[in-house]
DNA sequence: TACCTCCTCTGTCTGCAGATAGAAGCGGAT
DNA sequence: ATCCGCTTCTATCTGCAGACAGAGGAGGTA
């Protein structure tokens, strides 16, 4: 049995989403709010496995009331399902970086909404198709990993280096912290200077940015 | 009537794939392929609305024959789902990188893969629900363009400098292009160590990158 | 065996980087 | 009118960074 919050400021709105979720066997409707105040209040009380989320309520939206339930250790357990009319990328962006499971439009099918509910309470994710289309868009634009880790003629020990010199390392640091001795850590250095037309570790560490050896954030 | 192409290397899966397929009123099988050769053939042939393709195959593989489907200007209503036993995060990237419209398991369930179809064969895209939560944990970790263009303590010209130091430059060139002198320079580095707790430029490059204040290809 | 590349280490030397202290003009705020 | 923060500049001093040259050991290949 999957339990189900329905969280939206329209009454009319809520009432047909439980009708709805009430022909489902798999799933009980925990309660409603209609207001992110609300829906938050009623996630600590009732950890609900989903939330049906409206984003535009008064008070407090969808977003913040997302963003609090994910932040809150009592409602580990709970995921939240975005339930919109509107279709623009800022709110979605904002609405997954708040931690939400799951975004989809108001006109999705029936079927497919109760079909989404069980997906989100397994822990998986869904997106609605029009929007799924465009993160992949924007997903594939993004500098990929694999094609640009500049197989230049580094040697391994050389893209090492690299690295720790990119995480501001000192020499004597990257000494330690890789086994080596100072003057060879300054060798290597040299060495990756001469091999990628660098002047100084300052352009070495824009070097491994911009090429995309190192990600900014994934440390 | 969506006109539909399968591409797997097992005989039994494809004709798995046609007999299912042949249940829905809505799709009409207008080929098979074995290889990423012959449906790369086939679409240029048929142009399908969508091809249903296999990942691991021999001669040329579901990703290759994804990417020249994509790139031939005879294909441009073809749409690809790429259907796989593999769920590797790697496998997505490239295959999303490749251009298809879909990534869904071959575990996934009949009746979702016929929805899946017409939603490619609609232009929008469609992943299989693990793949969608690991593809929006990696969105959300993404460093937000508009949060952190790191309004820190720093005055506009010590900005100036940052940015020109993380470009790699040394402090005469700076002096020049900023029409100040060495010293001066020298006086706002010393500032930015101080207020970003860095202890030479090298950190000041990388937290330039790691706070958004630059962001890589975007020069 | 000889050869090559990579990794390692040892030196010396020049120079910029960065710390530190002080001073002055300028503009906004009280 | 006064204080404060930003920007500008000067000057001295320590130290790491980086250039350059040389050399030995480990591992793979012809």
């Amino acid at each position: 049995m999957i339990r189900v919050a329905v969280v939206d400021d329209q009454e009319l709105v809520r009432s047909g989403f439980v009708v709805l979720l009430g022909t489902s066997p798999d799933i009980e409707v925990v309660g409603e709010a209609g207001d992110g105040e609300e829906a938050w209040g009623l996630c600590r009380r009732t950890t609900p496995d989903v939330v049906l989320m409206d984003v535009r309520m008064p008070r407090m939206d969808g977003l913040e009331a997302t963003r609090r339930i994910m932040a809150d250790p009592r409602c580990a357990r709970t995921h939240v399902l975005i339930l919109t009319t509107f279709d623009e990328d800022e709110l979605v962006h904002d609405a997954l970086r708040a931690g939400a499971s799951g975004f989809l439009l108001k006109d999705t099918r029936p079927a497919r909404l109760l079909d989404a509910i069980a997906v989100v309470a397994a822990g998986d994710a869904l997106l609605a198709p029009s929007v799924t289309r465009r993160l992949i868009e924007q997903f594939a634009a993004l500098p990929s990993r694999p094609m640009p880790p500049t197989a230049d003629g580094l040697t391994d020990r050389e893209r090492e280096v690299l690295v720790a010199v990119s995480r501001g390392s000192s020499n004597q640091e990257i000494a330690d912290s890789l086994h080596m001795g100072y003057g060879t850590v300054k060798t290597h250095v040299s060495h990756l200077l001469t091999k990628l037309e660098c002047r100084d570790r300052a352009q070495l560490v824009m070097y491994a940015y911009e090429s995309g050896l190192l990600i900014p954030g994934s440390s």
